[in-house]
DNA sequence: GCATTATTTTAATCCAGATTAAAATAATTG
DNA sequence: CAATTATTTTAATCTGGATTAAAATAATGC
């Protein structure tokens, strides 16, 4: 049996299903994708996905999972190596964008929480709820250390969220667009943390 | 009969239809969403909603039509009302949110495109396009005409649409929060739009 | 190479939810 | 009000894709 410290074969595979049921579930929506679709990916049958997973709900719980763990990693990573508030940002977002183009990838988009089991749900919201708010707090930490500009925080972190959220819709692998992602898009984001109020208050 | 100025009760009923998919798509996803959860919002069974639709494809379809309309209409009518480019991303930014939340809204999020039969995906992939190379023309415009910092166009106006698309899940028809968003989001997403280059280039 | 365990396939079921047809009710028109 | 049309329901089917069980194949350990 193999040790503890090398991937068994089984995990491989399993994590294997895990990021061609991402692919899959990011193109061509959850319902438009049967298990077939996603065994033949790996060159399988349906039913060998069975020998990994309860059934399709989990299938999509474990994808959910993996999304709030590579989340949430990026983001430590980002508080571990950056110095202030949009330091700490701009860290994230590009850690975040690389996961997703890199091949770790893809993530996949968390459009269907409504549809697990209510345990696999509540789980699944409480991690999503979780980063939101430790990404609010990096919002926070940059305003009071004077590196992002005040703002609505909460609608500030929805935008943002939304921004990335949203990436698997339209980068579907292209290598080259992949970096230039990696590249441009935290300074997009993160200019609208930093300039002066466009608008006069309501 | 009615004359044609006056709405039928057919297509006041279809509309209704229409909005009640809308919100049961962006809410539960969807598969989650079953024709009976549309037609139970209505007070009505799920057999009778063929009575306006040949099948489900077709609702979803026709959910896609209205959201890239309300788009479009959004956007035509910024560049009506605004006078330079950052004036008529600010418009079009704020009278789509106010669609959006408002008595017009729910609009539904186009996220199982590849769900629909090949006539309507293309249809749909077209008037997104379409929609799309507008938005990107503005952003153009504003950058010609000094109102816009200059920044990659495509993946700004990915951004920006990113950030729009994936309101409706997490706003769900709280009034405040909609006032809020109309407020807030366009500033927010404009100010990215505006500041000096943060980071080095590449 | 034999025995055991791990993985995959083949070949059925099973079922929720879409779809349909016929009947019932409601609205409208003359 | 009678006749016609519009809308909805009731009560079946129908179906794609999920799921399962048993059999087949591959890998591993001795």
């Amino acid at each position: 049996m193999a040790t503890d410290a090398e991937e068994t074969r089984f995990q491989l595979q399993k994590g294997r299903m895990l990021k061609a049921a991402a692919q899959c579930f990011n193109q061509k929506g959850f319902s438009g994708t049967s298990l077939r679709d996603v065994a033949s990916v790996l060159g399988l049958t349906d039913a060998a996905l069975y020998y990994y997973v309860r059934n399709k709900e989990e299938l999509v719980y474990l994808c959910y999972v993996r999304a709030a763990d590579l989340g949430r990693e990026a983001l430590e990573q980002a508080q571990a190596d950056g110095n202030n508030g949009m330091d700490v940002m701009l860290r994230y977002l590009r850690y975040h964008i690389e996961m997703m183009v890199g091949d770790r990838g893809p993530i996949a988009i968390m459009s269907e929480i409504p549809s697990l089991d209510s345990e696999h749900r509540d789980e699944i919201l409480e991690l999503s709820r979780t980063h939101s708010k430790n990404f609010e707090a990096v919002l926070q930490a940059g305003i009071t250390d004077g590196s992002i500009t005040s703002c609505n925080i909460r609608m500030t972190g929805n935008a943002i969220m939304g921004s990335i959220n949203w990436i698997p819709k339209w980068y579907h692998g292209d290598p080259d667009m992949g970096m230039k992602l990696v590249d441009e898009f935290p300074e997009i984001l993160a200019r609208g943390l930093h300039g002066e109020r466009l608008l006069a208050e309501a």
